[in-house]
DNA sequence: CAAGGAATGCTCACCTTGAGCATAAGAACC
DNA sequence: GGTTCTTATGCTCAAGGTGAGCATTCCTTG
């Protein structure tokens, strides 16, 4: 049957879901819209950080890009840069009119501004929404304590093939054991949102969540899930990151950007090693002394590399070579 | 503004379109379905190939790839197996009872079987629509003889930096001394677009069309190529191909069949040590003696590897040991 | 039996990556 | 003014991966 590849379930088939009703269909633009301050991944959001800035494509919007751009600045008045699409889905849980619900995505990079963000328009960490998400600081011990056992349990439920998948699925995404995947931000949140462990599914209420992270409303936060996924798959191979840096900036804030989107700490010197033969960067005039210790050279991106390597990137493929 | 990445233009703005009527949203639900025939890529196609398989998402279906599903099999009785989101786009081009019609695209993997295809539903080689994309063979004649200097003539209009910014983006798209990059389908579609060279722009008629290829009716074509584009990127770092590939086979083939999506030669030994050293094959006790010269053993496709690299996939980022 | 057409084995040079060791340069502390 | 702390930077080295070929082995066909 359907098999999304390894990468993104299904999703538009929830468990537990009513039955759409026939009608006409809506469809809702979506907005993950990320920044890096101050060494932390942030998200852009409204009401009180409980849903994403979205809006009804309507007849006046040009483009489903426009459209969305639109609702994201009426509503957090915050100007976008660098934007592409996510993933389109139909959510049963969702109807309108009596009709259905079909979401687009965006993902979205900029810079954090402190101008009029509307009153209920702001930044918040993404970790706040996906604790388990950060292990800069080593294992977050949530995954061991809570999530693990819990995961666990409701495995056991279900027959025994059943059991065994979902063990499977358990530990492919959150033992530690076998290694860390840092893009499986939506497997995992799908295995605890069927494990019945986020609000959002329904079985508990939000001041219950053994898991202590904020939900969203409707399904958000599978939204925010599928954008940080996609952003820690980007930076591998595309050098986006600078879309959420300043003008000017040193090493080590590149990389505390770069650590904050993939949860994961860096090699240092490799790190520099890798920006530096790929040629990402160029150097200013300055040094920065913000930080005690040895002054560091403020960088800037070298946008020509956009083109540079807009023909290069790596096959992967052994061809064979025209001689 | 918006830069989609060096990957994918905004896919609903396209220049000498009409203003979108104001009015009710169709859900249009379009699939590229791909097989691997001949060491030929195909793809399933209705109409006498002038279209892809497609239709509106109605109230009866469950989700959207289920509704996705249902009108391939109407429309073509065929099953599918892997299926992935491709992309979803507004065509400003077309409209419906004065309303907007929003595509969202499917990619499907199958093997092509003879049975029940109905009437006007069949498959064809992809290199029919994009002959420029095959170079197996070397470099396709047509690019060197026909569309970059089509393609030059077009960048001469315009002021100065559009004609600059006009000659990067063919060089980069097509100019084989820069590399040539099997995953820039779509690009170099969306150029031929922008130049008035194919069908499709509205510019030329069919039966002028200077690239001899097959044209699609509305934007099927550019979906095909959306789709293509996937493709190629996705098989150099999952094992899909295998999709493709019918339960036993040899090596050769296999590699055939790489060729034929990527459209380009691959080296024989390498190729095969990089299958090895991954494990993604384990032999069967047969060999085949279809071509003449050694007989070749016949392997199959370990699916344990499906679960095995889960979580193990390259990272890219100079990570930290925990040690 | 010779020639032709794959299938396989193996080599080798070069590059890339993972891990550290060693220094250099300011700032803060005494 | 020296000591200690904190970064910034340089460099090394081993292990593994990649690009290109050369050399053999096996069957089929003429």
């Amino acid at each position: 049957m359907a098999q999304s590849g390894s990468e993104v379930r299904e999703h538009d088939s929830r468990p537990g879901s009513s039955a759409a009703a026939s009608g006409a269909v809506t469809i809702e633009l979506t907005a993950v819209i990320v920044a890096v301050t101050a060494d932390e991944p942030r998200v852009l959001a409204i009401q009180d950080g409980r849903a994403l800035p979205s809006g009804p494509f309507e007849s006046r919007h040009r483009t489903l890009q426009t459209g969305m751009r639109s609702w994201v600045e009426e509503q957090t008045h915050h100007p976008l840069g660098y934007v592409e699409q996510l993933y389109t889905f139909a959510d049963r849980d969702r109807t309108r009119d009596g009709g259905r619900t079909i979401s687009i995505s965006y993902l979205g990079l900029t810079r954090e501004t402190r101008a009029a963000g509307s009153e209920d328009a702001g930044w918040s960490n993404w970790y706040r929404y996906f604790p388990w998400e950060d292990w800069r600081a080593g294992p977050p011990k949530l995954v061991e304590s809570i999530i693990l056992p819990r995961l666990l349990a409701w495995a056991q439920a279900g027959d025994a093939p059943e059991r065994r998948e979902r063990r499977e699925r358990i530990a492919v995404a959150f033992d530690a054991a076998r290694g860390w995947n840092d893009e499986f931000v939506l497997q995992r949140y799908e295995l605890l949102f069927e494990a019945g462990l986020v609000p959002e599914a329904g079985r508990i209420r939000p001041v219950h969540d053994p898991l202590a992270a904020m939900p969203m409303m409707h399904d958000h936060r599978r939204i925010l899930a599928t954008g940080i996924a996609r952003l820690r798959a980007k930076i591998k191979y595309r050098p986006v990151v600078f879309e959420l840096m300043p003008e000017s900036f040193t090493l080590l804030r590149l990389q505390r950007a770069v650590e904050a989107l993939a949860g994961q700490r860096l090699h240092k010197q490799n790190f520099r090693r890798l920006i530096a033969q790929q040629g990402l960067v160029e150097e200013t005039a300055e040094v920065s002394k913000e930080a005690g210790g040895r002054p560091a050279k403020l960088v800037r991106f070298r946008r020509e590399v956009l083109r540079e390597r807009a023909a290069a990137a790596g096959t992967k493929l052994p061809l064979v070579r025209p001689a």
